[in-house]
DNA sequence: CCTGTGACTCGGG
DNA sequence: CCCCGAGCCACAG
């Protein structure tokens, strides 16, 4: 995998349960700004075993990105509801749910 | 090499 | 709130 997959991934997992990033927001933390796009090809392209909490990713305005049709819409849903996440029509709150990484979050991106 | 396509985002209208 | 266009970028065809 290319590097900076891995960086989005490994960030990925510093989120706690219970909040959420933007991918965006996801691209920024793992030192890739701007790189929204990638942030969301990474989770597609990461391999299951890898168990990563890709459901705590969401769109900007604080809506679940996955198209309706997909069956990983109502899974990201439910998910996030197991979390106690309150989610309406795809919708959740940010500035409720939106992970504010801490001073040692920080430090701990400084390993990669 | 060129083109189309997104689990993106932001700014306009 | 919705739709669009413009950036953006890796990747398949």
């Amino acid at each position: 995998m290319s590097q900076s997959t891995e960086k989005i991934w490994k960030t990925l997992q510093q989120v706690p349960t219970g909040k959420v990033v933007t991918y965006g927001q996801l691209a920024d933390l793992a030192g890739l700004p701007g790189r929204a796009r990638l942030a969301a090809r990474a989770l597609r392209v990461a391999p299951k075993e890898m168990a990563l909490p890709w459901y705590r990713v969401i769109g900007a305005g604080g809506k679940i990105s996955i198209p309706k049709d997909n069956p990983g819409f109502a899974r990201q849903m439910e998910l996030l509801r197991s979390e106690e996440v309150v989610v309406n029509n795809g919708r959740l709150k940010l500035s409720e749910y939106q992970w504010q990484p801490d001073l040692a979050d920080l430090m701990w991106r400084l390993e990669f």
